[in-house]
DNA sequence: GCCGTTTTCGGCCCGACTGTTTTCAGTCG
């Protein structure tokens, strides 16, 4: 049965197909946006396919003709239009369109007036000179051309992504210059870092100013820019070292909500905004909310709304919603966004290392950064024995180390330390440590470290024993997954979160920018269940602090409320729950 | 191909930049 994601790629298969056989922009459309919504749906659609498909009808961007398609491929294994585009369309040609510069139409002209069908073809056509004889490939379009098959050789085909971590860290900086810049005003990152995405395939950076050229100067002058793709008066895009792209937008400060509104996307909720803004007599660029034309052709009317985000929304008819929610929502934008969890909320650290397993605070240094991120609570949960690569305690020395916790409680008048641990969950869903032991803890976080290439049915089974334990609190990153390194379990996360729900048990974001995981539909799958969600940061290091802004806009991204989230909870309702998590209700829960 | 507070047909977001062209096509976001 296909998975959401070879759904989603098989989709965007066929659309790049039509796309260089010259089909109609709008179907071509109509399958590129089916198949982001399969990327982000939470209903698992092969499934769906073969139980009820007409429910697949109600999924947006999915009509008849697509609908049916998920059905065929579910229940046949193949799509007879795909096998059709295939044998009709060089399969090498697909290579071509992610190269810099070059979309359907150039490899449809290169495909048929200079015989290319393939990365190696093509480049046998720029050194023959053969490319020079066909329309629209003059000298300059050629020499792009010969660049960007050199870059793809060096970076491979597919599209490079970056950790949402390594990317905001380079945007700030880059802005912590900019801003120095003469007559700049306001300045930020948007695109899919803003809207908080695990990955980003570029930075957008906005900066209203007095003096274009003097920003366009500052910004081309930055450290790390390898290669200027292009520089105009409003934009600028250049290649860093390492290869991520940052476009540059330039506009005046009255203008900048707008701006910021447009490049923070996604293309999607652009769309939507535009359709509702032209339905109300407007028009929405990022220039800002304007009055429609009198004539068809006729300049814009007057200014409704442009200097901040939430004007514009407001004349819209619509709450301002936050920016990682601003994905495929349909109709949902009609309605007030859901109270989300913020930064601001998270009280407590629930999962920290010391130097007794592989972190490198001591427990007084671990509890002295607490207290200066205005905590209430931290828990201190080394790694048990079966993590030996992480000198995993034994029940002795964990003995020991709950004294330790204890004795330095007495240092920390504002601040309740708790000792935990971060117990294996073994291959066949038993714990690390017995129940003797786990009883001495005050919270236990239970994680799967090994055994991470299981059957889904096996990881299924596996985690939701460590849920249903009751003296288990927290699932800590519950896949393992490792962005763009590792694929880590895949449990059936609506049972695991049916389960949570149940048990009392909180299901981890971790805010690890290289883990993420829970990931943004997982956490959405268990907000729908009416699961706990934990934010930690699984500190090893002071640094990993600064990573809570990763797994909070995660949850943001997820729909996850404050009143969901047990970090967010005062110190009363979270030590309610740990001494006894099966009768927590609601009515507990910190407002 | 999708969709509906202009609803079953006729629309479908819109502007910047580049390069090849003398007014525009293609790509990108």
């Amino acid at each position: 049965m296909p998975t959401n994601a070879e759904i989603a790629a098989t989709l965007t298969a066929i659309a790049d197909l039509l796309d260089i056989t010259g089909a109609n922009a709008f179907k071509v459309n109509a399958y590129r946006k089916a198949a982001r919504v399969a990327e982000s749906e939470v209903q698992d659609l092969g499934a769906l396919a073969q139980s009820d498909p007409a429910a697949l009808r109600k999924v947006e961007g999915f009509g008849e003709s697509i609908a049916a398609k998920i059905v065929e491929l579910a229940t046949t294994q193949r799509i007879d239009e795909l096998e059709r585009l295939r044998s009709e369309v060089p399969a090498g040609l697909l290579e071509l369109l992610t190269l810099q510069g070059v979309g359907p139409k150039t490899v449809h002209l290169l495909w048929n007036k200079a015989n290319v069908t393939d990365l190696q073809s093509l480049k046998s056509a720029i050194d023959s000179g053969a490319l020079a004889t066909v329309e629209r490939m003059g000298a300059k379009t050629i020499e792009n051309l010969r660049t960007a098959v050199a870059a793809h050789e060096v970076a491979g085909s597919q599209p490079l992504r970056f950790r949402l971590g390594q990317a905001v860290p380079i945007a700030e900086s880059m802005l912590t210059v900019l801003r120095t810049t003469a007559g700049v005003r306001q300045a930020a990152f948007a695109g899919s870092a803003r809207r908080g995405r695990e990955t980003v395939g570029d930075l957008d950076l906005l900066v209203s100013c007095d003096n274009h050229e003097a920003v366009r100067q500052a910004f081309l002058e930055l450290p790390f820019i390898e290669r200027v793709l292009a520089h105009g008066d409003t934009r600028c895009s250049a290649l860093l070292t390492g290869g991520m792209q940052v476009d540059l937008r330039i506009v005046d400060d009255a203008v900048f909500g707008a701006a910021l509104l447009y490049f923070t996307g996604s293309k999607d909720h652009n769309v939507f905004l535009r359709e509702r803004a032209i339905a109300a007599g407007m028009r929405l660029n990022e220039y800002g909310l304007h009055e429609a034309p009198k004539a068809a052709d006729g300049p814009v009317g007057s200014l409704v709304a442009a200097s901040n985000e939430e004007s514009i929304y407001a004349a819209l008819g619509l709450h301002c919603w936050p920016p990682e929610l601003r994905e495929l929502h349909g109709g949902d934008f009609d309605q007030p966004p859901p109270d989300l969890v913020d930064v601001s909320h998270v009280r407590s650290e629930l999962h920290a290392h010391t130097t007794a397993s592989d972190g490198s605070l001591s427990i007084h240094e671990l509890a002295s950064l607490a207290v200066s991120r205005g905590f209430h609570t931290l828990a201190i949960t080394d790694h048990s024995k079966a993590s030996a690569q992480a000198n995993g305690l034994s029940v002795e020395r964990l003995r020991r180390h709950i004294d330790a916790i204890r004795a330095a409680q007495d240092d920390f008048p504002t601040l309740r330390l708790l000792a935990g641990s971060e117990v294996d969950i073994l291959a066949d869903g038993r714990l690390d440590y017995d129940d003797e032991t786990l009883a001495l803890l005050d919270l236990v976080v239970a994680s799967p470290h090994a055994a991470l290439r299981q059957e889904p049915a096996a990881a299924t089974k596996r985690l939701l024993r460590a849920i249903e334990h009751p003296l288990v609190h927290i699932i800590g990153h519950p896949t393992g997954r490792i962005l763009l390194g590792r694929e880590g379990l895949s449990p059936d996360m609506h049972e695991l979160s049916a389960a949570a729900a149940e048990h009392g048990t909180a299901l981890e974001v971790n805010c690890h920018w290289s883990r993420l995981d829970l990931r943004d539909t997982h956490v959405k799958i268990a907000v729908g269940a009416g699961a706990l969600v934990a934010i930690d940061c699984d500190i090893h290091g002071a640094e990993d602090a600064g990573n809570l802004r990763y797994g909070v806009a995660t949850a943001r991204r997820g729909g996850l409320m404050r009143t969901s989230c047990v970090n967010a909870w005062d110190p009363q309702a979270l030590h309610s729950w740990l001494r006894n998590k099966r009768g927590v209700r609601p009515s507990l829960m910190a407002r």
